[in-house]
DNA sequence: CTATTTCCCTATCGGATTAGTAGGCTAATA
DNA sequence: TATTAGCCTACTAATCCGATAGGGAAATAG
């Protein structure tokens, strides 16, 4: 399941993006438009600006902006910064691995072979997925 | 992130349908081949009977066995018994479905049709898989 | 008939995570 | 100097998850 942390970043960043020439967007206007607690709201705002995806201005006529063209961004380090990893499972995380304490053998277990298969679907969309393409 | 729950529950059917002729398999018998807590294993393994997929025998020479043919139990099902939604977003579930409280157009909200293309894909690999296909 | 085996069922619990809140601080601007 | 708007840390209520406890009931063996 998708948090919502996750889904109020998306949403937070595709209406950064959709601001013409890149004006500063004020948390407080994403907040009310999108119905996103605003103190909420700040800290995964935060966490997007410490990835280097978005910049902020203080003061009067501040906000957010995008740092980089909405193309080059691609939906999957968005995941991986909101919501952690890709995969349903660990053992078939390519960013968060982790060995199972079960599971003598990856390559035996049905569970693994399986996540593998859904995880390659899934991050094939969201590899192939660029914040641009979020906002048509 | 797949619940341990489900991961266990998996694990077992797979064992389960492993067997030849269809014996019964003890939950003491998976818990231990598969480290699972016993207990634990043992709500998993109810609730999968519960479910239909398993049918049980009591008393010595007792245990769990399959209902059914294992290419005639998608795994789709399985996951939704187990697991309960597939889509990771309620708005777009087909079993599952709930309306968003924000979001007062799903067809204009980005992170609905995003999800809808995960869970088509994901949805896709559940139910042209059997538990016939786990087993290999 | 009795003992043993094995599943059945309900209740409970500790720990982790999530979503959200509070409140003060600092930089930029007017 | 006042105001604006982001920065940052800490805290909390609620929920969920994985696991545990413990007795009950059906099937079988002897």
């Amino acid at each position: 399941m998708l948090s919502k942390k996750t889904k109020y970043g998306l949403k937070a960043i595709v209406y950064i993006a959709r601001q013409e020439c890149n004006t500063p967007v004020q948390i407080a206007t994403i907040a009310e438009s999108e119905s996103i607690s605003l103190k909420y709201l700040e800290s995964i705002l935060l966490t997007l600006r410490k990835s280097g995806f978005l910049g902020s201005k203080r003061g009067k006529g501040g906000g957010y902006y995008l740092l980089k063209n909405a193309k080059d961004i691609k939906v999957s380090s968005l995941m991986r910064i909101l919501e952690g990893p890709i995969a349903m499972v660990p053992c078939v995380s390519l960013n968060f691995y982790e060995k199972c304490d079960d599971c003598p053998d990856e390559n035996a277990c049905a569970v693994h072979n399986l996540m593998l298969e859904v995880r390659d679907s899934t991050l094939h969309i969201f590899n192939n997925k660029s914040l641009a393409d979020l906002i048509s």
